[in-house]
DNA sequence: TATTGTTATACTCTATAACTATA
DNA sequence: TATAGTTATAGAGTATAACAATA
C-alpha cells in the first residue's frame, strides 16, 4: 500500500501554524506582550486555578517554565505571588492593575488576530475547521506508540 | 459588533500544532533527526534549489539560520558543501550517503506520523482541512497591517 | 515522605549585524 | 558595489535535575 501521495497534512498544519503564529507573535510583541504572556494571562483571567502545577498545565508547559515566565512578569509588575495562608506551600498568583491593563490590550490583539484569520470563511467552515483540528489533537494525544 | 463569542480559531490552531508537532518531534528524535534537519533534507530530496538563499527559502528560516543547521549536518556527516566552479560564491549542498539514509529514516517517521494524525478521517475531511488551512495562511500572508 | 514551587543549568531554534570571499 | 555565505553574538522558550519550604 503506498503512503499518502497528497501533501502530508502534517506539513500544511505546520507550516500554517508557523506562519500564523508569528504574525500573531509579531501583533502581540507590538503591544507590549508575547505569547507565554498571553496565554498566562488568559488562564489567570477565565480559569480558577488551584495553584502554580494548574496553571502551567493550562499553559501546556513544565512548573520550571512557569516559574522563568512569572519571574519576569513580576519583575515588570505584572503579577504578584503570595503565600496562600491555608497552604503555604501554594503561592497564589494575582494580577497587578498593570496585568490587567496588559491583558486587556493583548485580548484586544488577540480579537483582531483572530478576526482577520477568519476572513472569508464562513462561520459554518470555521467550525468544520475548530473540529477538524480537535480530532487531529485527538490523533497525537492518545499515546499509543504501538501504531504502526 | 460582539468579537468573535466562541473559542478563537487561532488558540485552537497554536494548540493543535503544538501538540502534533511535539509529537512529531518526539518520533523525529528517535529516528535520529529534528524538525529542522528533517526539512532541510526533504527540500534537498525534492526541489531543485540554485543556491542557500532558496534552500532557507524552501524551509522557512533565515541564511545564518540555514548555515547554523547546515554546520551541524556537516558535522554529523550528512551534507558535503563545496564550490560551484560555475560561481564560487555558491556553495552546493550535497547529501552524502548518510544523509541519505537519514532521510529515509524520517520519510518512514513522516509517513507513520501523518497515517496517525489521519486517524478516523475520510480523504474528503483532510483535503478540506487543507484547504481551510491554506486559506488561514494566505490571511495572514497578506500583510496587509491595516486589518481593523 | 509527598507536594509545591524555585534555582541552576543547558539545549534548540531563531535572529541580526558584521565579516569574508567572489563577482 | 552587489551577492553568497559564514561567524559572532544574543535572545526567547523550553526542559531536567537538584533543592528548599511546607505539609
Amino acid at each position: 500500500m503506498p503512503p499518502p501521495a497528497s501533501r502530508p497534512i502534517g506539513l500544511t498544519l505546520a507550516r500554517t501554524a508557523r506562519a500564523v503564529s508569528r504574525a500573531f507573535d509579531a501583533r502581540l510583541a507590538e503591544a507590549g506582550g508575547s505569547l507565554p504572556v498571553w496565554l498566562i494571562l488568559l488562564s489567570l483571567r477565565t480559569q480558577a486555578l488551584g495553584n502554580q502545577r494548574e496553571l502551567a498545565n493550562a499553559v501546556g508547559i513544565q512548573g520550571a517554565t512557569l516559574t522563568h515566565h512569572l519571574n519576569a512578569m513580576e519583575r515588570n509588575g505584572l503579577v504578584t505571588r503570595r503565600r496562600d495562608p491555608a497552604n503555604r506551600r501554594v503561592h497564589l498568583v494575582e494580577l497587578t492593575p498593570a496585568g490587567k491593563e496588559l491583558f486587556g490590550r493583548l485580548r484586544e490583539t488577540a480579537i483582531a488576530h483572530d478576526r482577520r484569520l477568519r476572513r472569508g470563511l464562513t462561520s459554518a467552515e470555521v467550525a468544520s475547521l475548530e473540529q477538524l483540528l480537535d480530532r487531529l489533537h485527538v490523533n497525537v494525544a492518545d499515546d499509543d506508540p504501538a501504531v504502526t
